[in-house]
RNA sequence: GGAGAGGUGUCAGAGUGGUCGAAUGAGCAUGAUUGGAAAUCAUGUGUACCAGCAAUGGUACCGAGGGUUCGAAUCCCUCCCUCUCCGCCA
């Protein structure tokens, strides 16, 4: 969410940002929300001051004397007004509300401009993506991928998109996750085991409530959502809270499963681990100083591709331009690792600056010793890494002629084995 | 799940219908004192929003939401959370 005063003073500004994201958003119902809201608390408040004044008149009188008794009559009135005028207020407010959250983020003037995904900048690559197999086959055309990835016995349990992972899979998914915590540890950040359901007020504060409702699995009676993500339950960590400006940069990673329903995806880019209802991801995330927040976002995509780079994948990061940026995005990066087998680039870490978007909707604020007042933070968080999708690219990119797959020597201590065999 | 107690400012903790944004203490900040410090003394010390160039003024906030009342931290209702005891349990 914006400050209703950048909308108010700079609308021009906000403007600009919808049509650099592309966006349809019309900004004249928002100011016009803001103005009429501001009228009525005006008046409210003129009414409550009157009120106020009454209350200490009537307190100095004594109780059962005539002008009590007309105090009492005559604030009667001025009562039912208030009433009346505050039950206004509130539904002002609360349009207001719903129409400042229909205001997207301002992206960074870095942000290249463009509407399509070819229009985002190829902004780094690493590896060779023609030195990896030569045998290559997409990871789900593996003879006995099946029965590693059991995706027929997952549908049978749960439904499309739960695999079992079996034997070497379940092994090898296990060795990445603490691969990967064990290096974001060594980049210094703090391990965390989250909550894997969070309640309302968590998933609105992040974003994903009201709107995307559909996106997240919930649970009856208690209404609670299986996390989309470790950064819903991680930037709630510190939601309502003031942090010790000190601390700042804080930094945390976390495991957890994720559960997506993504409801109406279809076709090749589903097939096997590339696109799964629930999948396992360890995330990234930084609360920090405004002053460095872009400098924190470079140096957290470097940690996301220390991790490619210890497994000996080849990637490239991609800064995204403003129509492929995220709703509250202001400067996104994706890595995509190089799939041999299926021949394309797969997002395996998406690396974003929401600027103090997120954290203005779940008051995350530290206090300034320059101003000795409460600031909002700002938040990143970027994935370290996606599971599946790296294991599809270490499937493809290292087949050998004998249908083995060479484990990444980063992960052999882990895996426990040179090798992962199909059969 | 059952029974009880409780949720007030940075913290501890008073306040049971009116002048309470809220006593007192601690902490913190500034100043005095000191060679310097401790101690002591004085003053100050919440957040948000609105109006205003500003100084400043106004309003709201005592777990959350409703209600009663001219007036609610204080009374009533609902919900949430914490603690203690019991039960159940990985």
């Amino acid at each position: 969410m914006l400050d209703t005063k950048t909308i108010r003073e700079t609308p021009e500004l906000v403007r600009a940002a919808i049509a650099k994201k592309h966006l349809d958003v019309d900004l004249a119902p928002v100011i016009a929300a803001d103005a009429a809201w501001r009228v009525l608390l005006q008046e409210v408040e003129t009414l409550r001051s009157k009120q106020k004044a009454a209350n200490n008149e009537m307190a100095a009188m004594p109780k059962g004397s005539p002008e009590f008794k007309a105090k009492v009559a005559e604030m009667k009135e001025v009562s039912a007004q208030v009433k009346e005028l505050d039950a206004s207020l509130k539904v002002a407010e609360e349009a207001l509300r719903e129409h400042m959250l229909s205001v997207p983020n301002i992206p960074h003037s870095s942000v290249p401009e463009g509407s399509t995904p070819e229009d985002n900048v190829v902004y780094a690559t690493n590896g060779d993506v023609a030195a990896v197999s030569a045998h290559a086959v997409p990871h789900y055309d593996v003879p006995g991928f099946e029965k590693l990835f059991d995706f027929t016995r997952g549908s049978k349990v749960t439904g499309a998109g739960f695999p079992f992972y079996v034997g070497d899979a379940a092994r090898l998914v296990r060795a990445l996750i603490s691969f990967f915590l064990d290096e974001d540890g060594k980049a210094g950040y703090i391990e965390v085991n989250p909550p894997i359901f969070v309640n309302a007020a968590s998933a609105t504060a992040t974003g994903q409530l009201p709107d995307k409702e559909g996106q997240m699995y919930e649970t009856t009676p208690d209404r609670l959502f299986a996390v989309p993500t470790a950064e819903v339950p991680l930037t709630n960590f510190f939601r309502d809270e003031i942090v010790d400006e000190s601390e700042l940069p804080i930094k945390r990673c976390a495991y957890t499963p994720c559960f997506r329903r993504e409801a109406g995806s279809h076709g090749k880019d589903v097939r096997g681990l590339n696109r799964l209802h629930q999948f396992d991801k360890v995330e990234l995330l930084k609360w920090v100083h405004p002053s460095s927040s872009y400098e924190e976002l470079d140096k957290l995509r470097l940690d996301a591709e220390h991790l490619l780079q210890k497994l000996g994948l080849p990637y490239r990061v991609l800064l995204m331009c403003g129509g492929d940026l995220g709703f509250s995005q202001s400067k996104k990066y994706d890595l995509e690792v190089w799939a041999a087998g299926q021949k394309r680039w797969l997002e395996v870490s998406s690396c974003s600056n929401f600027e103090s978007f997120q954290a203005r909707r779940a008051q995350i604020r530290f206090r300034s010793k320059e101003t000795g007042r409460p600031e909002l933070v700002h938040t990143l968080n970027g994935s370290g890494l996606a599971v599946p999708r790296v294991l599809a690219a270490i499937i493809e990119n290292n087949l050998q002629a004998d249908g083995r797959v060479k484990i990444p020597q980063a992960l052999v201590a882990y895996f426990g084995k040179e090798y992962l065999a199909f059969n």
